[in-house]
DNA sequence: GTCTATAAGGTGATAGAC
DNA sequence: GTCTATCACCTTATAGAC
């Protein structure tokens, strides 16, 4: 505890660094000596720390993979009503993604390059999605809303969050015509609308 | 017109791999080697034919984007009532990604490594979403649809139909506990579903 | 722990024979 | 047009001094 608090021992910088590097890059197009670069080591001291790329890669991996994919899950949880809790939900997740926007093109990105990478991953965190199935299925019981299956309406939320950020060059070029004022105005507005949108989609009115 | 209609030159056996390869790993993932293996044809024929690996890419690059764009446009002209354009658009669309799922992804993931060879490609192509945006507005008019940001529902139908495509590793391990046969029955029911809910997202019911 | 130097193999690209 | 041989450089990884 000498160090000031804002300090990062070499360890953390290379972790820091690969982050970065890896996140914006990906496997195959990042470079060590980059990663070297942007922590301010030198080269070799990142397979003194970490025996290879790869091992390098799975680290920051299973960390960015950590980092989405819980948040969603407990956001879920507490004694609000369905509708609510979607909306929660959608804004919380909005708002995280909005901060690490490049995380989940990554993630996707890295995962169709190598899928088996998820299985370990899996097990690991050991991830269950039954209590939403199961939130969902109480709610379509009690008639709020709609028959849907489960699987699409996650799907759909997840989509409808997902695909403006790892768009963002198509949807930004194409639909804002370069704007990106316009693009992060439209992020900002999603965090209420898609949650109004999917329960436009599923309420049953009485 | 010798050849049998089977048979490809060397010219379109090149095109042919290239695509298989760069698509399946990136442009900083592929490797020359293995394209040339791929269409069974000497490493050093692919720069005889195209001087770079860039310039190699960029066909493949263009080629996958004019796959995708234009179809989803054009599927939007047509006499018949608005929804009925909406279910149309999203089978289409849906079965055009079912036929090249990798298609979606690949341009996504490259674009977000370079966002700039966009630009060129958009000036290539002069596409056009303002008359999507115009049909749009004239339903919301007519108040056959909620008032909807267009942008907003352009964005909402292409996420719907994209996500699931190129989250594949992610949806069917988590969703469908890694059953594939599960995830292709999903996306069939999403060539009526996605447009379903959608409409009952938007329509005003008198 | 951190550096310099260098190995060992890959990678895009070219020269030149046929 | 197509091949073999090869260059020049890059990239990961290790050896060894400090």
């Amino acid at each position: 505890m000498v160090n000031k608090m804002t300090e990062k021992n070499t360890e953390e910088k290379i972790i820091a660094a690969a982050e970065k590097v890896f996140i914006e890059k990906g496997l195959a197009g990042a470079r060590m000596q980059e990663i070297a670069d942007e922590a301010g080591i030198n080269k070799s001291l990142l397979h003194y720390y970490y025996r290879s790329k790869e091992l390098l890669f799975g680290m920051v991996f299973r960390f960015a993979f950590k980092t989405f994919a819980p948040d969603l899950l407990k956001a879920f949880d507490g004694p609000d009503d369905f509708f609510t809790k979607l909306e929660r939900v959608v804004a919380t997740y909005l708002t995280l993604i909005e901060k690490n926007p490049h995380i989940p093109g990554f993630i996707i990105s890295e995962l169709s390059t190598n899928p088996n990478r998820l299985v370990e991953i899996i097990k690991l965190m050991n991830i269950d999605i039954q209590p939403v199935f199961k939130a969902i299925e109480e709610e379509i019981e009690k008639k709020t809303i709609r028959k849907i299956e489960p699987s699409e309406l996650i799907i759909n939320v997840l989509g409808l969050c997902v695909f403006p950020i790892i768009a963002k060059p198509m949807v930004e070029t194409i639909i804002f015509k370069g704007s990106e004022s316009d693009y992060k105005a439209m992020l900002e507005k999603r965090k209420t609308e898609v949650a109004h949108f999917v329960i436009s989609a599923i309420k049953i009115k009485d």
